[in-house]
RNA sequence: GGCCCCAUCGUCUAGCGGUCAGGAUCCAUGGUUUUCAUCCAUGUUACAGGAGUUCAAUUCUCCUUGGGGUCACCA
């Protein structure tokens, strides 16, 4: 069975590119019947909020990804890293370190000045004697002082690296006792069954240090996948300062959770030449074997595409509802889906849809002035008086093409061309030259206030 | 700096020794639309450079260059 994970420090909100991960991993699990698990990882007591935590799996309920079971906090685990650092102590691959951090400081700069590779020393690796006073000990492994490490990557393919270039005896538990990093993540992804192990590009070259701590454990070593960073326009790890990386902001910004996943399930994947993917395809279709090597840059461009294309494609009850969210309240509308049918055509989020929609329906308290001037003429009153008097007598509006009809009568009869109605009913009813087709438009706001919208635009004028 | 990874249109990517180097997005132009948007059509733009291997390299190897990641009692 397939056993993944996401794995992310509660440090902030969710992030882009770690979404994208959890998503490849819920989609590998998914795809093969296998379990997809969320755990946080906060064994650093200073750096960690519960705030961030729940922000996290908030932002999982947004996107509708599921995990098994329940949240696995590492805090809560703390017997169980104790234990096998116990068993790796009692069995002599691991030891105490009582070097203090002013000692651990001052070696690094020796070795800095002396142009060496900032590691441990080892000083305390076969120490018998009396411990110095007052030094409250860490826990360091012994990790091999020579020889190759082989990290096989389904990715990247095998990489070599050498003991010598990049091992040290790492700490496994701080002084205060809590187990870092690079110690937990290998034994809680062994206990948990964990064997297919995808993540950020930047966890490759630690990935050594887990394989030190699974051998000394006789736990068997996971697949890892280790997929490209994503990067900003200056090709920089993303951060904060490049706009958008909070997953919640797309909610807030309008964007679907169907556009969103689909944005970043291509990103580093790809399926052919495929673009659109349902939840239901990507779990079909995704495979971590056609992940890309290379790092890519973030340009919401195409997100944006994909977003109008959800909403276009939606239904328009579905739309309503989603529509809530951005103050706006259909329910009662007797005419919402001609509104949602006109409007969808034309957003590109959300919250522009809402935008869009309030546009239509708010009688306009503000005129273009350059629209009014180039489109309302000195004869578009009479078009426009000729035009409400057909609708006064009128009855059975309802439809578009009803109102539709009744515009081409006015331009028959007066012998005018389409634009000289076209133009002053469009700033009469919306107060500029761009919109939706206004037969649609009156049909939504329907015949009491299309005349008042008439009205209104004619006292404006004089 | 040591170690590691990466390199096809602006961007996301296809390609897995022989292709007019394909698609998408963006941009531009035209058509549709009373307008705008949508939609449709068309177009511009790419194999970082240099050596090999081969009858043949975007594709395999090496070097150079460029970019990125990582080097903690952070994760």
């Amino acid at each position: 069975m397939i056993v993944t994970r996401f794995a992310p420090s509660p440090t902030g909100y969710l992030h882009i590119g770690g979404l994208r991960t959890a998503l490849f991993s819920y989609l590998w699990a998914k795809k093969n019947g296998g379990k997809f698990f969320l755990r946080i990882e906060d064994t650093d007591k200073a750096r960690n909020s519960v705030e961030a935590a729940e922000a996290i799996v908030k932002a999982f309920e947004w996107l509708g990804l599921s995990y098994d079971g329940e949240v696995i906090y590492q805090s809560s685990r703390d017997e169980i890293y104790a234990k096998y650092i116990k068993q790796l102590l009692d069995e002599g691959k691991a030891y105490y370190c009582y070097m203090s951090k002013e000692e651990l400081a001052e070696l690094r700069e020796t070795q800095i000045a002396a142009k060496e590779r900032t590691m441990y020393n080892g000083k305390y690796r076969d120490f018998n004697g009396t411990p110095p006073e007052g030094v409250t000990p860490a826990i360091r492994i012994k990790a091999p002082q020579s020889g190759i490490i082989t990290v096989k990557d389904k990715v990247k393919g095998d990489v070599v690296f050498n003991a010598l270039d990049i091992l040290d005896d790492f700490v496994i538990a701080r002084a205060d006792g809590s187990p870092t990093y690079n110690f937990v993540v290998a034994v809680d992804d062994a206990l948990m069954g964990v064997n297919e192990v995808i993540r950020g590009d930047d966890h490759l070259s630690n990935t050594p240090k887990q394989i030190v701590v699974y051998e000394a454990l006789g736990f068997k070593i996971p697949n890892f996948y280790h997929v490209p960073m994503i990067h900003n326009h200056d090709g920089k790890k993303l951060s904060k300062r490049d706009g958008a990386t909070d997953v919640m902001e797309y909610k807030e910004m309008g964007y679907t959770p169907e556009a969103l996943l689909n944005f970043l399930v291509r990103l580093g994947w790809s399926y052919g030449d495929q673009e659109i993917f349902s939840m239901e395809e990507m779990k079909e279709l995704f495979n971590p074997k056609d992940i890309n090597k290379s790092a890519s840059i973030y340009n919401t461009q195409k997100l944006d595409w994909l977003n109008s294309h959800y909403i276009k494609n939606m239904p328009n009850t579905e739309l309503a509802e989603l529509l809530t969210q951005y103050d706006l309240v259909l329910t009662s509308h007797d005419k919402k889906e001609i509104l949602l049918d006109v409007i969808k055509e034309r957003a590109k989020t959300l919250k522009e849809l809402a935008e869009l929609a309030k546009e239509i329906l708010e009688t306009p308290t503000v005129y273009d002035e350059k629209a009014f001037k180039k489109a309302f003429k000195e004869d578009s009153i009479e078009v426009l008086n000729t035009f409400g008097a057909k609708l006064t007598k009128a009855d059975e509006l309802h439809l578009p093409s009803d109102y539709h009809q009744i515009m081409e009568e006015v331009v028959n009869e007066m012998n005018i061309g389409f634009g000289k109605i076209g133009q002053p009913l469009r700033i009469a009813l919306l107060g500029k030259l761009s919109g939706p087709g206004l037969d649609s438009v009156m049909a939504i706001i329907g015949k009491n206030e299309t005349m008042l919208r008439i009205a209104q635009v004619i006292a404006v004028h004089s």
